[in-house]
RNA sequence: GGCGCGUUCGUCUAGCGGCCUAGGACGCUGCCCUCUCAAGGCAGAGAUCAGGGGUUCAAAUCCCCUACGCGCCA
């Protein structure tokens, strides 16, 4: 049997932190079995769905590097997305002939029924229950109407839902890949809503018929659906189809242990993107929330991840978001690239800084002096500007080395010292600064400083002699002389 | 309110009855390296395994209760 997974979401909003990591593993275990991922949008709730959202779901995962094999394309034309695989349509909004020829099995086998209360009824009954203690829950009233009674209703224009006809005794026990098997009592749970007097299906059907004709083998999702599986398992039943295995995933919390929102900060997966996280760095550090090997291995090549990735991994308790870890991980993943591979990557945000109009080369140059202290892709721009562009002088490396007595003075001196030489490369140019620093009776500190800010404008940056050659004689003599006037 | 799930260093976690004086990673502290900032190397602080009862020769590991957190239904 392959393996089929499905990541489904709804497009009311982008995609968030805790989805990504839920598609992640989806995507995870398909490939890991080479099976197959499909992308289902949920996009039943009519109000809060936009197109917008499902283009930034896609282009979060498409980011993100979860490719699916079945579902909607990645870009939309004017009649919507394409779609590809042999399970379509992936919108819900498209499936209703499914959904409705299933109603109508369960319906005509008396396995569930049309209930006539209206919102207004339900709702004084769950308050009239709450009041005197007892549990809220549906009165079964509709149950079993007479063909009179419902005529009756149906005189007085009410609009039914269809309600699941759930068992009474006995209790559920829903077998999940990561927490076990999980034992609920009938006789707590309710007949459920399948079916609004709209006709929309809720959630609870429309997922168990599309999981069904779209072969899904392993529903993998969030914990807050764990709960809802025991209606699920008996809808499966009801329609005889076979059930999946489900896997349910911890959810993920903000540092103050709620469920991770925006109060927290960023939570969509493109700020992320826009923020100068890598993508590979980002999986990584997603899959390493709610899922660990034995060995604890922290950081993954993209196919050990898949080959290494199992559902017996996956934790129980929720896991909080670390911005930090993350931070640490996009670091380790800059320093794997090739200075030539960072510049690309760096692209959007050199083009934001004043860095878009130069040469890749010279940029990759400049890049491999630096790249080992980049933590974001962002920051290229800034540590880098003073390559290219005129130096931008922080008064504090101002005040603490150049406004010191004599470091006009070495600037001075060294001038034409570098001026002389021939070959304006790291070796050289270190071993005539040494040189200047002994014929002067200087510490090399009461030098390299004032240099390093007089060329860079900034006490910190890239190894002193590396920095000289990347800038050039020019650039090196002109500053020295720009700094100099400045003291 | 009912039901369900969870609880090991600040955080992510290893651990599935003896190997645990509880291991790793991020972060933190100190030292080394060094022209700065990093990186790297070394060392260190940090968890009475939520609390309480059992079971057992032996429990972080099994059972029960309590507390707390989260989720679902309403």
């Amino acid at each position: 049997m392959t393996v089929r997974t499905r990541f489904a979401p709804s497009p009311t909003g982008y995609l968030h932190i805790g989805g990504a990591r839920t598609a992640l593993f989806c995507w995870l275990f398909a490939r890991h079995h080479k099976g197959t991922f499909v992308l289902r949008i949920e996009d039943t709730d009519e109000v809060r769905s936009t197109h917008e959202s499902v283009d930034a779901i896609l282009e979060s995962m498409a980011w993100l590097g979860l490719d699916w094999d079945e579902g909607p394309s990645l870009t939309r034309h004017d009649e919507g997305w394409e779609e590809k695989g042999g399970h379509g349509p992936y919108f819900q909004m498209k499936r209703g002939e499914h959904y409705r020829k299933h109603l109508e099995q369960l319906l005509a086998e008396g396995k569930a029924y049309r209930c006539y209360c209206t919102p207004e009824e339900l709702a004084a009954k769950r308050e009239q229950a709450s009041k005197e203690k007892k549990p809220v829950r549906y009165d079964g009233r509709c149950r079993d109407l007479t063909d009179a009674q419902r005529r009756v209703f149906e005189a007085e224009g009410r609009k039914p839902s269809v309600r699941f006809r759930m068992p009474q005794e006995g209790s559920t026990v829903v077998s999940d890949e990561v927490r076990g098997e999980v034992s609920f009592e009938n006789n707590l749970r309710q007949d459920f809503v399948i079916a609004k007097g709209s006709g929309v299906p809720t959630y609870n059907f429309a997922n168990v018929i599309d999981d069904h004709l779209m072969e899904i083998t392993h529903v993998v999702r969030g914990d807050e659906h764990l709960n809802n599986t025991p209606e699920q398992i008996h809808i499966y039943q009801a329609l005889g189809f076979a059930l999946p295995k489900f896997a349910h995933l911890s959810m993920i919390m903000g540092p103050d242990g709620t469920k991770l929102s925006k109060r927290h900060g960023a939570t969509s997966v493109l700020e992320y993107r826009d923020q100068g996280f890598l993508p590979e760095a980002m999986r990584n550090y997603l899959a390493l929330l709610g899922w660990s090997n034995p060995e604890s291995q922290q950081l993954f090549e993209a196919a050990e991840l898949v080959a290494k990735f199992g559902l017996e991994g996956c934790q129980k308790n929720p896991a909080t978001f670390d911005n930090q870890k993350l931070l640490w991980m996009n670091s380790e993943y800059v320093r794997k690239l090739s200075p030539e591979t960072l510049v690309d990557r760096a692209r959007p945000f050199l083009e934001k800084g004043r860095l878009g109009g130069v040469h890749r080369d010279a940029l990759a140059k400049a890049v491999k002096l630096e790249q080992e202290k980049v933590t974001l892709l962002s920051e290229l721009p800034g540590r880098l500007d003073f390559f290219f562009h005129d130096a931008v002088y922080d008064p504090k490396a101002m005040d603490k080395v150049l406004k010191v007595p004599g470091a006009g003075k070495v600037l001075e001196e060294l001038a034409p010292a570098l001026a002389a030489v021939e070959l304006f490369a790291a070796k050289p140019l270190e071993d005539r600064i040494r040189r200047f620093c002994e014929e002067k009776g200087l510490k090399v500190g009461q030098v390299f400083h004032p240099i390093r800010v007089a060329v860079s404008g900034r006490t910190m940056g890239p190894g002193l002699f590396e920095m000289l050659e990347v800038l050039g004689k020019e650039k090196v003599l002109a500053r020295l002389e720009a700094a100099r006037k400045l003291i």
